[in-house]
DNA sequence: CGTTCAGTTGACTAAGGTCAATTCCCGTGG
DNA sequence: CCACGGGAATTGACCTTAGTCAACTGAACG
């Protein structure tokens, strides 16, 4: 149940058995079935959780628009930083697409975990870079990058998901309309 | 010297007077004239700075073009975390867009600074996080932000420097062209 | 076999890009 | 003090891309 999580700290960490036990009582199992939510906006997001198996979408709601910024699969820790660092309400949601196996973690029990395993303050500071350098790479993408070029890069790097996802959640992603994605598909065809 | 990063880390930790002296130890003073670099692209980002005074310009080349994603200022830390993390080559520059007094810790210092200082992982984790919180929040108003709403953003967030920085630096933040961002301009000023 | 919803396609519109000319601003040198 | 030069900003005319609205296709499911 917890090997994942505990293979993944341990390529930043040590963890003796001891440390094991504690990350096993403190990362508590849990499902969604697919369409539940992990996290609705107005909510404060109070867990960090680390996906074993299934697939998450995170969205914003704008002028009644479901605007996709990311997913969460396989091995990708997922909260909604803006809210539980601060423990402030989320504007975001986030939704299972699929029946989803996670492992979460509470506010009040992460700070347990920093202060229980030497060395949890810098896993949680690692994970966090990675995160956070895979935030940079999307955010420059949508700077800099025409439509199709992001399309392209998102099928090149997420091809384990790309046939789970519906279309037009990745035509959100990419930032535009279902209709300028399936042209966009047209044209790369021929 | 190092007083406002001194003020920064104690709203985070504590600093005993020993650790004060081993923070002006490790964060040496440097400037930048305007023009100058702090980081070119190809090179290793091989420090984090805090910025005492003065304005950088983070940007990208593509296609022969400077697509310019964020701006730094007084009381700001800065690097390229894509790069000084995993110690890769960079893809980006910072630029001086003025006189800029910076302090600069190295990769190695820094795992000094988290090995001498108790709590300085935590620091290292909380500033990161703060970080990252504004990198998001720039994320999403690129996803779902009309041009002007961004414009208008901007000038809200940054009243500090929006009359610092030429206006098609500003536009390139954006994600438009200066053109554009005068035609907005306009538009608004009606 | 019909309902539903994702995906595609067509016709038209709107926003931003491109190219080029012009104006504005500011520092420098005559 | 004024004229000039150069880069920033603006404006105009036109083009390209994505958005919008709407109709249609196709696969999934009861």
């Amino acid at each position: 149940m917890h090997d994942t999580l505990v293979a993944h700290m341990r390529q930043v960490i040590n963890l003796s058995a001891t440390d094991v036990e504690i990350i096993e009582r403190l990362f508590k199992p849990s499902k969604l079935d697919k369409g539940e939510y992990f996290l609705k906006e107005g909510k404060v997001c109070r867990h960090i959780g680390f996906i074993n198996k299934g697939l998450l979408r995170y969205y914003i709601n704008q002028e009644g628009e479901e605007k996709t910024f990311s997913f969460g699969y396989e091995g990708c820790f997922f909260t909604d930083y803006e809210s539980f660092i601060p423990q402030v309400p989320s504007m975001q949601n986030i939704e299972a697409l699929e029946q989803t196996e996670i492992l979460t973690i509470s506010y009040p029990d992460l700070q347990l975990f920093y202060q229980s395993i030497a060395g949890a303050e810098r896993f949680g500071r690692v994970a966090m870079e990675y995160v956070f350098i895979d935030t940079l790479q999307d955010l420059k993408s949508f700077y800099a990058d025409e439509k199709q070029l992001r399309y392209q890069k998102f099928i090149a790097r997420y091809p384990a998901i790309v046939n789970r996802v519906p279309q037009y959640h990745i035509a959100s992603y990419i930032g535009i309309k279902p209709q300028s994605l399936s042209r966009i598909r047209k044209r790369m065809a021929s």
